[in-house]
DNA sequence: CGGTCGTCTGAAGAACTCTTCATATGACAA
DNA sequence: TTGTCATATGAAGAGTTCTTCAGACGACCG
């Protein structure tokens, strides 16, 4: 409508993507929680948490960072409620809270395993 | 094994969880795929050729962005596969041709349509 | 042939993200 | 209370990513 404004080679398909595209907002959440996965760290503790419950510590043992790194990674993921902790004492519990970034993990994750290396850095046409 | 070097609070799940944990090459190729799609402007691309090929001006008037961004953008997918150029003359129609990513694409939409205002940038617990 | 059009590319600067170090907090033990 | 442990935080630096600009390339028109 009010976009779209340069030239344009088919006028109806664009009109009707136009349509059917989601709200800038919703784009945005969804950007962002792909942005969360996109870390090869953050997607390991995730990964780590599929599960069930770590604390910090061992969530740091299993991922290979230090606890500073793992504490920051989990403070963004919290955030977006995307994680949630459990404290008892001095230990902090967290747990995979988000049904939606679950699917997105195994359905993800499903694939990679069986898709061999897909090669990316190689252009397009020969 | 030999990760796992520090202070460790359950060691049976650490390392049934480092079992579990898949290869660090796939999860960096995951966390690729999920940093492509996490940019707003670069999903709208995605969205739009959900329904068929497009051509780069035809994207940009749907996505609002310059043509240089979009073939920018365009680029980068291509070299990851995930999207491919049909040539007609001096035409570039780029359709979706990953279909792992276009389940990605059509499990996050789902999604974040249904769940009205996942507000981000709030802590924890209170 | 010369001009224009659609697309592609490289370089540069701005903006953002990640990691690390140092320190803070709050819980527990002695 | 004092010390230590598990976690949390802030700030700074290195590194990366995005956008824009300027120009290149090949295809088509005249």
């Amino acid at each position: 409508m009010d976009r779209c404004t340069a030239k344009v080679v088919d006028a109806d398909r664009v009109a009707a993507v136009c349509e059917r595209m989601p709200a800038a907002g919703d784009l945005a959440d969804t950007a962002d929680v792909f942005g969360l996965l996109s870390d090869p760290n953050r997607l390991r503790l995730l990964v780590a948490l599929l599960d069930g419950e770590l604390c910090v510590c061992d969530l740091a043992a299993v991922t290979g960072q230090s606890e500073s790194a793992v504490s920051h990674a989990l403070r963004l993921l919290r955030a977006h409620r995307i994680v949630a902790a459990r404290r008892s004492g001095r230990m902090a519990y967290y747990r995979l809270e988000d049904p939606h970034v679950r699917m997105l993990l195994d359905l993800a994750l499903a694939h990679t395993e069986h898709t061999e290396a897909m090669h990316p850095e190689r252009e397009g046409a020969p």
